[in-house]
DNA sequence: CTGGGGAGGGGGCCC
DNA sequence: TGGGCCCCCTCCCCA
C-alpha cells in the first residue's frame, strides 16, 4: 500500500510552511538577507547543513561561496526538487554561481544538476560570481577557515576543482530523477513579486554597517553558538550585491556589533572548553535547581526564536504576526480572536486558505502566547501608540495594515510606513492636548496600571531645565527631552524587519532584534549561561555569589533581585 | 493544588 | 547609541 503524492504532498505542504516561516527552526543568514527553513530539511539534503543546524539556530553562509539570489535558488531546490533559475544572470553564470554554492553547501545532487547542466552549455563549472580569488584559491581559503570553524563533519566538505567538475559525482541520483522538464527556467522575481532587480533591497539596514571587515561577521561573533568551532560560516559581509529576497527572507536591521568583543567583556572559559560546543552543553555545577534551569534555557532559546515567531507568517519578507496587535482587525489590544481572524486573512492571501489545518495549529499555540506573551497581552494600552491596522480605519484602507495614525494613511509594509513617518515633523506627529483626546484616556490608564516615575519626583527645573510640554516631566539635556518626547507620539519610527513590532526607540529594537537572532553576547563565566544584556548577567552572577542585596523592610527577607522584592512586597501589602 | 520564591526574558525609559 | 534600571510576564521549583 502507498500514496502515489505523499512525498510530494509532504515537500508541498513543507515548503508552504517555509514560505510562512511556520516551524522555521533555524535562519540562514546570506549577506544581509535573512532565509528560515527547518532544521529537518536542510539536515536532511545537505551532511555539512546536517552538522551545521545541529548546534547552531543561526547559520551564516560566506558570502563568497553564495550570495542570496543563489541561495535563495539553492532552498527552493532543496524543498521542491527544482531548480528555477533567475533570469537576472544568464543561464550559464547562474548554474556556475550555483554550482560553487551547491559544492560549498555539499548538496551534491544539485552540484551534479547544474555540472551537468554547463556540460551541455559546453561551458566549464566556474564560480559564479565574479571574485577576486579563483574556485579553487577560494575554497581553500574557505577550507582554511573550515578547518578551525567547522564541526566535526566539515571534513567531508567537498571541494570542487576544475578537473572533478566533469567528473561524475557518487551521488548523481538525483540527476535520473530530475528529468529536463523540472528545470524551470523564469524570473523568480516575477513570481514573488517584491524583487527588486538586482538592487540592493529596500526593506532595512545593512547587516554589513559596522561589521568587522573579515573574519566573521559581528553578528556571527555575537551569536551564541557561533564561537570558531561552531561557525563555520564565517561570512565576510561586505561588498556584493545582495540580489532578491524571497517570502521567507528579510533584511537585518543594523545591529551594533561593533565594540569590545562579547568575549572580552564577559570572558567565558576558554579552551579546551572552547572546542566543546560550551552553549548547549554548559558545565554541570552548583544546585540541581540550577542545573535544571541550564537544561532549559537551550530549548528557551532554541533557534534563537520564539516559538510564536516561528509560528506567524511571511509577508513581504517580514515574518508577520500580531503578537502586539499591531495587524490584528480587532482593535487595540485585542489577543487570541483578532490573531486568529489575522491568521486566517493571510492564509487566504498567500495560499487561498489551502492549509485549512494550519490555521488552527498556530491559533492553538497563540492561544498560549497570548496568555503568556508579555505586554501585548497586558490589556493593550501597551499598544496604544502602536501604528497598525485599526478597527476603524480598516475600510478604508484594504490591505494597507499599516496606518499613519496622525494623518490616517494606510501603508502596505511597515518600511513604507516608517518612510512615511520620516515625511511628517515632530511638531505634527507629536500629540498636541487636542488632537490627543483618546490617547490621553489611553495613557492614563496606562499610568494606573505601571505607576510611572511622577514629575515630582524629578528634580529642581534648574537642574532639569528641560521640560515636556505634554507631561510636565524635566530633564537634563535637550536630547533626552527630545527623546522622552517621542514617547508621546502616536508612532513609532523603529520597526523591527523580523517581526514588524514598532519601538519608539533605535536601542529597544536593536535590543528586540537581539532576541530573535538568539544573540546573547553575555556569558556567565561561572555556568556559561549567556544573556542578552550586561544587566541581566550582572543580576545572575548573583546566583553564583550568593548575593542578596534587596531586603524587605518589613520581614527581613533577603533577595538576589529587585524585582522579585518588590514582587515580595505586593505579598505583604496586597489583601490575602 | 496552591502560594511564594527564584530566575529568565521582554519592553520602556532615562542617562 | 548603548548601558542601566525599572516594570512586567512567565515558568519552574518547592514547601
Amino acid at each position: 500500500m502507498e500514496l502515489p503524492n505523499h512525498a510530494k504532498q509532504l515537500l508541498l505542504q513543507l515548503n508552504q510552511q517555509r514560505a510562512k516561516g511556520f516551524l522555521c527552526d533555524v535562519i540562514i543568514v546570506v549577506e544581509n538577507a535573512l532565509f528560515r527553513a527547518h532544521k529537518n530539511i536542510l539536515a536532511a539534503s545537505s551532511i555539512y547543513f546536517k552538522s551545521l543546524v545541529l548546534h547552531d539556530n543561526l547559520i551564516n553562509l560566506d558570502t563568497e561561496m553564495v550570495n542570496p539570489s543563489v541561495f535563495r535558488q539553492v532552498l527552493d531546490f532543496i524543498y521542491t526538487g527544482k531548480l528555477l533559475c533567475s533570469s537576472e544572470q544568464s543561464n550559464e553564470q547562474n548554474y556556475s554561481a550555483l554550482l560553487t554554492a551547491a559544492s560549498y553547501l555539499q548538496l551534491h545532487d544539485l552540484a551534479a544538476l547544474c555540472r551537468r547542466k554547463l556540460k551541455r552549455s559546453g561551458s566549464k563549472p566556474l564560480p559564479g560570481k565574479p571574485s577576486t580569488l579563483g574556485l579553487h584559491g577560494r575554497v581553500r581559503h574557505n577550507n582554511q577557515r573550515l578547518s578551525s570553524s567547522t564541526p566535526a563533519t566539515s571534513h567531508n566538505h567537498y571541494i570542487p576543482t576544475p578537473s572533478d567538475a566533469d567528473q561524475p559525482q557518487p551521488d548523481e541520483g538525483l540527476r535520473d530523477k530530475l528529468s529536463d522538464d523540472e528545470m524551470f527556467i523564469g524570473s523568480s522575481a516575477g513570481k514573488n513579486g517584491n524583487l527588486s532587480s538586482g538592487g540592493e533591497p529596500d526593506l532595512g539596514l545593512d547587516l554589513s554597517k559596522k561589521s568587522p571587515p573579515s573574519i566573521g561577521t559581528g553578528m556571527d561573533a555575537l551569536s551564541p553558538h557561533s564561537n570558531s568551532q561552531e561557525s563555520p560560516q564565517s561570512a565576510s559581509v561586505s561588498t556584493t550585491n545582495s540580489a532578491s529576497l524571497d517570502d521567507s527572507t528579510t533584511t537585518l536591521p543594523s545591529l551594533d556589533t561593533t565594540g569590545p568583543e562579547p568575549m572580552e567583556l564577559t570572558p567565558t572559559p576558554r579552551a579546551p572548553e572552547d572546542s566543546q560546543p560550551k552553549t548547549n552543553s554548559p558545565p554541570p555545577r552548583k544546585s540541581t535547581r540550577q542545573v535544571a534551569r541550564k537544561k532549559e534555557w537551550p530549548k528557551r532559546e532554541a533557534s534563537g526564536l520564539k516559538a510564536e515567531d516561528r509560528e506567524r507568517p511571511l509577508l513581504n519578507g517580514v515574518i508577520m504576526g500580531p503578537k502586539e496587535g499591531r495587524c490584528s482587525s480587532g482593535g487595540y489590544g485585542s489577543s487570541f480572536t483578532s490573531d486568529q481572524s489575522f491568521q486566517c486573512k493571510e492564509e487566504e492571501d498567500e495560499d487561498g486558505g489551502e492549509n485549512g489545518h494550519e490555521p488552527s495549529e498556530e491559533s492553538g499555540q497563540s492561544d498560549g502566547e497570548n496568555r503568556g506573551k508579555g505586554r501585548g497581552g497586558e490589556s493593550g494600552h501597551q499598544s496604544a501608540n502602536y501604528v497598525y491596522r485599526q478597527q476603524g480605519f480598516e475600510p478604508a484602507f484594504g490591505d494597507n495594515l499599516y496606518v499613519c495614525i496622525p494623518c490616517g494613511k494606510g501603508f502596505p509594509s511597515s518600511e513604507q510606513l516608517n518612510a512615511h513617518v520620516e515625511t511628517h515633523t515632530e511638531d505634527e506627529l507629536y500629540i498636541k492636548e487636542e488632537v490627543g483626546a483618546f490617547v490621553k484616556e489611553e495613557e492614563e490608564e496606562a499610568e494606573d496600571l505601571s505607576a510611572p516615575v511622577a514629575p515630582t519626583t524629578f528634580g529642581s527645573s534648574e537642574l532639569r531645565p528641560f521640560k515636556c510640554t505634554v507631561c510636565s516631566k524635566s530633564y537634563k539635556d535637550p536630547a533626552t527631552l527630545r527623546q522622552h518626547e517621542k514617547s508621546h507620539w502616536l508612532t513609532r519610527p523603529f520597526p523591527c524587519n523580523i517581526c514588524g513590532k514598532m519601538f519608539t526607540q533605535r536601542g529597544t529594537m536593536t535590543r528586540h532584534m537581539r532576541s530573535h537572532l538568539g544573540l546573547k553576547p553575555f556569558a556567565c563565566e561561572e555556568c556559561g549561561m549567556r544573556f542578552t544584556r550586561q544587566y541581566r548577567l550582572t543580576e545572575h552572577m548573583r546566583v553564583h555569589s550568593g548575593e542578596k542585596p534587596y531586603e524587605c523592610q518589613l520581614c527581613g527577607g533577603k533577595f538576589t533581585q529587585q524585582r522579585n522584592l518588590i514582587s515580595h512586597l505586593r505579598m505583604h501589602t496586597s489583601p490575602s
